[in-house]
Parts: structure tokens; C-alpha cells; sequence
DNA sequence: TCTATAGTTCACAAATACGGAACTAAAGAA
DNA sequence: TTCTTTAGTTCCGTATTTGTGAACTATAGA
């Protein structure tokens, strides 16, 4: 719940449901267009992770993160819909 | 959105959300049975009512507030339902 | 083994939220 | 009118949380 209060963190997720094969840190921040440090980038990684809203797995030197889709949706059902929905009304205006 | 990213202002908006006419600070606070001094409850409220999701009215000496429900489903569907069940379903756990 | 890339950890800086004190608003009593 | 009470707001210093650079670990390729 307070990973998904973040707009950094909202931002991230909407990228991640779009990248069917999951993103990294240095992607994530590529499309999402900011300057974030890596430092940042990876505290808010470990947030969503941490609260089982992403999952992550290395591949060689880098660390690919997905939604958790299934498990969201049995944990907060059209939660992350409606604030993705909402939030990119609200961001659209 | 930032307004109920907050799990305070959540407890505020799922008691007016029971309390049909309205509530002020004081019997929001002792609804929740919890000690927040005024100062915080009425910033509180303060950012609800800002964020367009409540609204406030003056009956004599007291100040009482209801969620806007119809403005909300339509600014952001399902959104508030979808935020409250699963804030529910995870504090009860 | 050396280098490069990706990410984490840590300690401090910056931003945000909390809360007490003093204030305003309204209403009723004297 | 003035005094008192109750409700809420504003201000501002403190506490907590969040952001970030520097140093570190991990992996892979030359």
C-alpha cells in the first residue's frame, strides 16, 4: 500500500506493466525521462520489492524487475488499476 | 491522489464515508480512538478538503466535513473503494 | 587480473510532517 | 456588550522521513 503512495514509485510500476520482459534501474530511468541517481533508483526498487509489488531476477550483470501481477491482484483487487487509471487522468491535465 | 497516500487521512475518509452527516475533527478523533492534537487533524483535513475530497461546512461553532462522493467516482473510478478494501483487508491481518 | 557496467549500502543533507502555543470564529450566558 | 466555552487554524521549531554522493559488492568480458 505506502509503496504504491509514491509518484516516483507509481511511475516506475506503470512503466513495468508496459515492458513485457521487465525493465532494470538504467532503463527505468531512461524512459521515465528524469535524472534520478542510481542510488534513489534502487531504494525505490527495493520498496516495491520489499512489498511483494515487483520481483526481480539477475540476468549476468544486471537486475531485471516485472509486476507481480497475480499476486497484486489477489492482494488488492483493482487497486493498482484504478491508481494508474487516476493518476494518469490526473497527470494528463 | 498524495492526499490518500496518507494511512491517517485513509481512517478519516472510512469514517465519513460511515458517518452520513458529516463529522467535525473532534469526533473524527475520537472515532479513530486516537490522541492527535487539533493542529494535525485540521492540516489533515485541510489537505482533504483541498485535494476535492472532502468538502466542509460551517454549523456554528463546529466545521463539518463529508466525502464528495460523486466528484470522486468520477475523477477517479473505483479508486477510493479499491484503496479501502485492500487498506482494510491489510490492517486486519 | 583488469576494466566496465549494474546495483547496494551508508552517512549525511534536504524536505516533509508533527505538535504545542497563540490565534480567529461562532455562540451562549451574564 | 463583554466574558466564556468550544472548534478550528496558523505559525514555527523539532522530529522524522526521504534523497543522494561516495564507497562498496557482483558479474562478465577482454
Amino acid at each position: 500500500m505506502h509503496a504504491l503512495s509514491d509518484p516516483v514509485r507509481l511511475s516506475i510500476v506503470a512503466e513495468l506493466r508496459k515492458a513485457e520482459e521487465g525493465l532494470n534501474c538504467v532503463e527505468t530511468t531512461s524512459r521515465l525521462k528524469c535524472t534520478m541517481p542510481k542510488s534513489t533508483c534502487s531504494q525505490h526498487y527495493r520498496i516495491l520489492r520489499e512489498s511483494g509489488i515487483i520481483q526481480s531476477e539477475r540476468r549476468g550483470v544486471e537486475l531485471t524487475s516485472k509486476v507481480r501481477r497475480k499476486e497484486l491482484d489477489s492482494r488488492f483487487p483493482g487497486l493498482l488499476d484504478a491508481i494508474l487509471k487516476s493518476w494518469r487522468r490526473e497527470n494528463e491535465e
